[in-house]
RNA sequence: CGGGAGAUAGCGCAGCUGGCUAGCGCGCAACGUUCGGGACGUUGAGGUCGGGGGUUCAAACCCCCCUCUCCCGACCA
């Protein structure tokens, strides 16, 4: 991709209002844009982070057996009527009546809907266990909106739903759930905290949040020696037992011909709050150091000068070179001056750059440097491919290591 | 929902006890000079001062109402 051309509108400022660093970091690279509190556009800069997260979610997910779905957004009220919540989440829940007077709801989370769906297909106990999940916008008016994309109004949401004949099934679907999200939490470069929690609204017995530590933290948790942090909840999994199957009666029939209600739980993961969370776990004062397994592009390539033929034709045969091998690339070809290319470079924070510049041709080198570390390395213009793709595989090997 | 702060050009801001034909920096457009860490000069475009009402010869500024945004708290996934 070449930046002349895309679209990445940089602040060189942090709007006003934004107090957090990730939100300052996610509106000044022109990740995402705030259409009025609490709800966000994503900018294709954002879009791409967003989908390499959610890239990451459906393979662990699938790994561990889930089964990807699409439910509707837009609900009619009665479905949450069976189960009481269109009171206790009265709330949160947007709601309006449709032409036809019926009233309808923009879903705040899908336990119902998924009872319902799972409800029409499963009878017996030979259907079960099943574990459906959806990538999908989740809608929850918020008294109060905050941190940009951290507790927006709507945003997007990961949840999965694993349905079982008994309480031993559900313990092995969430045992696969719970080792899948430390996965995808660890290939998104952040180290959680697992803590015991409130099952709240939401109902059942057992419950696990899955939390970062960050200022911006709305959670208090406490593991080591009683320090207390507080914490940026990104995950949280919960054996939910029967209260909606039970409730909207979704029953299968056990091998003796029994009836009994299927036993449920439940999976979230704020895909969107991921965004704000990763940054606020890494960045530093000249902005976002993306880890490999989520960053926008692997490689920024900056030539200095773009009226300089000899580094634009090094630049373009290592952008080429690179792309051809299945690289995600970004080549900085603005005719800006070098100090705002490599401002904007650092702000954006593309893990690994490249710099190509009269400076280090006069000795036939280009520069590497590693975005997280800072390391600079003057590197021969033959090894430069090979030097890059190194650094790559390096990161992604240790993106891919889960402690 | 309680408490606080704020809304002036795309962004960041100044504008005091009314005198404004509303400024500054960045950005944007054009030309010239620059060219390895947000370069410089010249010229230029861009504003219902959040909205409505009121006081006044005169309101960005004072008064009332409303809307929106942010922060703290409560609530929540």
């Amino acid at each position: 991709m070449k930046w002349s051309s895309y679209f990445i509108p940089t602040l060189k400022e942090a709007p006003a209002g934004a107090e957090a660093i990730s939100h300052q970091l996610l509106l000044r690279s022109g990740l995402v844009h705030m259409l009025t509190s609490g709800v966000y556009s994503y900018l294709p800069l954002g879009l791409r982070v967003l989908s390499r997260i959610e890239g990451i979610i459906r393979a662990e997910m699938n790994a561990a057996g889930a089964h990807e779905l699409l439910m509707p957004a837009l609900h009619p009220l009665d479905v949450w009527q069976q189960t009481g919540r269109d009171k206790t989440l009265e709330d949160v829940m947007i709601r309006f009546k449709n032409k036809k007077g019926a009233d309808m709801c923009l879903g705040p989370t899908h336990e119902e809907i998924i009872t319902d769906l799972v409800k029409s297909f499963v009878q017996s106990y030979r259907q079960l266990p099943v574990t459906l999940y959806q990538i999908q916008t989740k809608f929850r008016d918020e008294t109060r909106p905050r941190f940009g994309v951290v507790r927006a109004c709507e945003f997007i949401m990961k949840d999965a739903y694993s349905f079982d004949t008994d309480e031993e099934g559900l313990k092995k679907s969430y045992a696969a759930m719970y080792q899948a999200y430390n996965r995808i939490f660890a290939r998104c470069g952040l180290k959680p905290i697992i803590a015991e929690a409130d099952s709240g609204a939401m109902g059942g017995k057992v419950s696990h949040e899955f939390l970062v530590p960050a200022p911006i933290g709305e959670d208090k948790v406490k593991d080591e020696a009683g320090v207390e942090h507080v914490a940026i909840e990104v995950g949280h999994i919960f054996q939910l037992g029967t209260k909606y199957t039970e409730a909207m009666s979704a029953r299968y029939l056990d091998e003796s011909g029994k009836q009994h209600p299927i036993v449920m739980g439940c999976y979230g993961i704020g895909v969107s709050r991921l965004l704000a969370t990763i940054i606020e776990a890494h960045h530093d004062p000249k902005g976002i150091c993306w880890p490999a397994g989520v960053a926008p592009f692997e490689v920024e390539v900056l030539p200095v000068q773009v009226s300089d033929v000899q580094a634009m034709s090094v630049a373009k045969s290592i952008y080429d070179g690179l792309t051809k091998q299945g690289i995600d690339v970004l080549m900085d070809d603005r005719d800006e001056s070098a100090g705002r290319k490599f401002n904007d470079a650092d702000l954006v924070g593309i893990p690994c750059r490249v710099t190509i510049g009269k400076r280090g041709l006069l000795e036939g080198k280009v520069e590497i440097k590693d975005r997280t570390t800072g390391v600079v390395e003057a590197v021969p213009l033959d090894d430069a491919m090979r030097h890059v793709i190194g650094i790559i595989n390096g990161k992604n090997e240790s993106a891919g290591q889960i402690s």
